[in-house]
DNA sequence: GTCTATAATTTGATAGAC
DNA sequence: GTCTATCAAATTATAGAC
């Protein structure tokens, strides 16, 4: 994978956890990369294969920190952790929340992405709690975790989350 | 308030609350009603204005139906009838829930009206449940039922929704 | 790998007739 | 209140030179 591709995902990455799938243009990713939208074209003929592409290495990233937060962690904790930690400083929204709520409006191909993150989850998540419903006991954390990022965003501060997440473990 | 304004609204709304505000233009509704995409800017100038009347509407309908189900609920069990209500048949995300995670590339006009929605949510519910900390709690549940609209539509099943959500009450 | 140039389409919006 | 006609800008995407 190519250096400028890598930083043509950074961008797109950042642009869609901020103001969606459509709140970014070809032409802005290349004029903030110093190049021409053109160019962009080279590295990703559609807009469509940008998108899959980011949300594939988000999942991608998005487990490694799951599965690396795990060994010091309670499960829950760590997606608490990573969830926290993807909303960061910027307070940006989880990739898969805002494809999620758009999912109406984008191309099949990006469509395609949001149940394979959302299952891989709900799986992962299940087979490392104990309880006597572990798989709905997962539904409800990843949905508090994914509704709290939401709420930080609306409220404009990080704070909205934690007092969200509290009562989760 | 106008017919036409109003299926204008209706239209409007269900778009946004499936592929977001970038999910259709003046032209689809126009369409959709059929006339001419210069005739709905002779109801709503701009696209802005359009998307803020509709969120304005859409909280005033949710919050009337909040109070409604509180006659036979408890405080919970009515803001969980009411998202279930507005998930409905074609899973079609809370408006403000698309809002939010949108917010960074929407007009300041309609980005205005979300903390305005979540306050009022976060406030209503404090003050009707009880419990040691029920801002902290009412925080959680909001975030539980926008997480679990979400679920629903990356699952395409509204059961996602009942499993998330169903340790709530 | 980047550029210039450009095509084809869509979009939000306006002017003015009926 | 709706229409025709139109505009200016933006968008996705392609062709071909360097």
């Amino acid at each position: 994978m190519n250096e400028t591709a890598e930083r043509l995902m950074d961008l797109a990455e950042a642009h869609m956890r901020n103001g969606g799938y459509g709140g970014f243009s070809f032409r802005d990713l290349a004029a903030e990369l110093g190049i021409k939208s053109a160019s962009v074209h080279h590295h990703f003929p559609t807009k469509a294969t940008l998108a899959a592409a980011v949300a594939r290495r988000y999942a991608e990233r998005f487990f490694a920190a799951v599965a690396r937060r795990s060994d010091a962690e309670d499960a829950i904790a760590a997606y608490r952790s990573a969830f926290k930690a993807a909303l960061g400083r910027d307070r940006l929204m989880c990739l898969f929340g805002v494809l999620s709520v758009e999912a109406g409006g984008l191309p099949p191909e990006v469509a395609h992405e949001i149940p394979l993150f959302f299952r891989q989850c709900i799986d992962d998540l299940s087979q490392r709690i104990g309880g006597p419903d572990p798989e709905a006991r997962a539904f409800q954390v990843i949905a508090t975790l994914e509704g709290g990022m939401m709420l930080a965003r609306a409220y404009q501060d990080t704070e909205a989350f934690d007092r969200a997440v509290a009562g989760l473990v």
